[in-house]
DNA sequence: ATGCTTGCAAAACGTTTGCACAGGG
DNA sequence: CCCTGTGCAAACGTTTTGCAAGCAT
């Protein structure tokens, strides 16, 4: 994390806080300064870990109730893979938020692709629809996993 | 849902279980019986609940052991809207796979696009990854709650 | 000072599992 | 008969919530 998107993840914490009408604290900055240090995609759980051995004392219910606010202000974006956590990442500027993923290894690999923005325009038109996100992830096998096993996931 | 589908779904049941090798069990008709009289998208609750008031004696557990059992034989599907819970829906001969959700009103309209699909493979081969199947779901507001609302959700 | 925020622990939630019994082959 | 599949209840792991105390405004 370069030392710019740093900088422009407070100033959105900040400008969101003031937009709402929020009490700018410690926990909320604390959360924040962790997430940013954290890779790629990452769980609450991690998040209070890493805090946790940095002796930060945030409990686990003020980062359950930070991280959406972070995800309200732009900062960050969930990420659903499966049922059971919520995953988070990075957002600020970032444009690649469609995925492919493994189901062999997990791997995640994200692109970016214009086609997709024109497809959900189009789509949204057609039903009179007015989008605000969208989410496109493709399962299957990587490259990898699929030459190593042609039969496909058990 | 019609005669014809409530066949064609029985009949895929028993050509999964014989297919794999299991028991052709009670509890797995019920279930099966039940999920098809479900409304468009229904959760292993509603499913458990229906079981019950019909009368029939099947345990929590199996309705959570049988219904990815009739998701892998390709009767049903598995929607994921929220990280709460998984959804299910009908799915048997069914191409409308891709939905727009309208955040305020919890309306889904389901759609299929034959771009979708060549988009989805066409992103495949330019990373090399052998695609299963996809996801892609447009978030934002219908039509109607657009219009009584311009500013979005709160 | 006021009341939004926090931290703790306990609750809630959907889902999974251990185990003895039932029922399909 | 054997062994898979079932039902019950208890376990599970993530997320939420009730409440008294803390801290921003």
């Amino acid at each position: 994390m370069e030392h710019a998107e740093r900088r422009a993840a407070f100033d959105a914490l900040a400008g969101y806080i003031r937009a709402r009408g929020i009490r700018d604290t410690q926990a909320r900055r604390k959360v924040l300064a962790v997430a940013l240090d954290l890779p790629g995609h990452f769980e609450a759980e991690q998040v209070l870990y890493l805090l946790r051995e940095r002796g930060a004392r945030v409990g686990k219910a003020t980062v359950y109730r930070t991280l959406p606010l972070l995800v309200d202000s732009g900062i960050l974006q969930e990420v659903r893979f499966d049922t059971k956590r919520v995953h988070y990442k990075f957002a600020l500027g970032r444009s690649k938020q469609d995925q492919l993923i493994c189901r062999r290894c997990g791997r995640i690999i994200e692109f970016e692709s214009a086609d997709v923005t024109a497809l959900r325009s189009r789509i949204a038109a057609e039903h009179r629809f007015h989008v605000v996100s969208h989410r496109f992830q493709l399962s299957g096998l990587c490259h990898t996993c699929a030459t190593n096993c042609p039969l496909g996931p058990s």
